[in-house]
DNA sequence: TGCATAATGTAGCATAAGCTACATTATGCA
DNA sequence: TGCATAATGTAGCTTATGCTACATTATGCA
């Protein structure tokens, strides 16, 4: 028992007139974490596809550090949301729009992890906080970031 | 039909002598990723017990912008790893341990914010993007935004 | 003090991403 | 050319995070 009755510290509890930001900006995090896998499955087929020319589903398991299953199934979804082109025991390769998408995360990567490194920072460290790390650079951090390079 | 021979480009496909770092670092941004929510959560609660004395369910569901299910359903997995204590119809409280790590998270929160509001970025796109990057930043770098912050 | 209502809790659904185990297809070499 | 094997595909489980709809409990005011 013992339920000491609880206390409304003074009823304004909710929506204090939409100053809620808090909500907004987690919200947006949580968007861009769902694009997050797309954005580095592209990237990756985009490297696979330069180095080898094509994109086998082993390899993006390798590179991606998941099962072949968990990417055979991404495709699929990569497939319906126009990103990849995928047949039946085929390699996969990129659409104008996943060559797109692929060609500004592998930009906005560099220059990520180009400035981490004009920080001092290690180069793994630069790469792993970078992978992190790039999917929540808004345009405008962005241009900050290319703008501080130019600086040095 | 028209399955045309795939043609594998020189056979040494995967593991490239543990050269495979992508994998590595994907692996890590994921593990990052599981505690997401457990660290703007701690952090969420320690605001409110500032603010008002206690964390309740549906206060934490507006500021976190989901719902008090949602809520309900997370709590009790903090409660399970022992970052809050929580009873049935009570309002929720950290732990100790849960105290540190919103203390932590709180501290790198602002130290994120206030290198990118350096950078020139406006507060609304330091606060969205720190919201998401804070997460990913690892003691090095974190420490290489200070040591930026202290230089100006 | 009783009851309308706010807050909390529960049931059950959806999506996404991970896995193992097993089935199927395609390659390429003997 | 046939067949062992590598690659791909499928079935089905798990965990995590969302949700709506409904049930239950606790507050606080008339």
């Amino acid at each position: 028992m013992t339920p000491k009755p609880r206390k409304p510290p003074a009823r304004p509890s909710q929506t204090r007139a939409g100053k809620n930001r808090q909500a907004e900006y987690l919200s947006q995090t949580r968007r861009e974490h769902a694009n997050e896998i797309t954005e580095d499955y592209v990237e990756a087929i985009a490297d696979l596809v330069a180095e080898r020319g094509e994109a086998r589903v082993v390899d993006l398991a390798e590179r991606l550090g998941v099962s072949h299953v968990t990417v055979n199934r991404t495709v699929a979804r990569l497939q319906k949301s126009g990103h990849v082109t995928s047949e039946p025991y085929r390699a996969i390769f990129l659409t104008a729009a996943g060559r797109k998408l692929a060609a500004a995360c592998k930009s906005r990567h560099e220059i990520v992890v180009a400035f981490l490194r004009s920080l001092g920072i290690s180069e793994r460290t630069a790469e792993m906080d970078a992978e992190g790390i790039e999917h929540h650079v808004s345009p405008e951090t962005l241009a900050a970031f290319r703008a501080a390079l130019r600086k040095r």
